[in-house]
DNA sequence: TGCGATCCTGCAAGTATGGACAAAATTGAT
DNA sequence: ATCAATTTTGTCCATACTTGCAGGATCGCA
């Protein structure tokens, strides 16, 4: 990626799949998704849980990578139209779709990478 | 990221797999690796192939991603002693574990990403 | 001596990514 | 008038990643 540019044009999905997911939340907001929609300030919210009292996620940030997901029809945004503004976000058929890719991810990493990985490491 | 860098700490397998996949070829090669070891060449030739006549390879980009592989212990790398040089990479046990997450991504891909995904991007 | 085969590395450059900071936009409440 | 709440965007920067070119090291053989 960080990621992943200059895709191979088409013709390969797994390039795309990785300019897809570069960046440092866009999984993580996936993640969040999967249980239904959540406003903007929730998913900051949701964000914070899980990182270990590191900076908040900037606006900016969070914005930039909720439209890059739109923009890749992985969620959808609805904008109500009252004030003060209210915007909620949530799965498209295709981030559905995805949810279990990303669940396949979570659970190998789970066993692989985390803390307890050292152990199995050793078996090679 | 394109990629995935400063990882939150540990706790999140998420991040540290796309610190992992971070990389042009990875995934390829752990792909081309599923079928049995090779050596350096014959995955420099296997990237070759699939990628729309555009550059070859830099042998500094492929040693790199390799070592990097080797380093997250998904590959093995097997130097016999000979002149001329002769290396093999094969997947460890991590790495084959890993192979199926792989294979999903690319089914996944298959369907979502590729030129056909815009008849099923209709449907919303 | 010169060439072939095979793999590895040092250095430099282009680019994107995450982040800081501030501001806009709207309407109701104080 | 002024503030509050909520989401979005504009501009800028430092960092660090990815990539590419060129060169190097080894040994045998003609």
């Amino acid at each position: 990626m960080a990621k992943a540019r200059a895709a191979p044009a088409r013709s390969c999905p797994v390039a795309a799949f990785q300019k897809m997911i570069s960046g440092k939340y866009k999984l993580r907001i996936v993640w969040d998704l999967k249980d239904g929609p959540r406003r903007y300030g929730e998913i900051r919210s949701g964000l914070l849980r899980g990182m270990e009292g590191s900076a908040e996620i900037t606006p900016r940030v969070l914005s930039r990578e909720l439209k890059a997901l739109t923009e890749s029809g992985l969620i959808d945004r609805k904008d109500f139209g009252e004030v003060p503004p209210k915007v909620e976000y949530r799965l498209t058929r295709k981030g559905k779709s995805f949810v279990p890719v990303v669940a396949a991810i979570r659970q190998w990493g789970d066993r692989n990478l985390g803390e307890s990985a050292a152990l199995v490491d050793a078996a090679e």
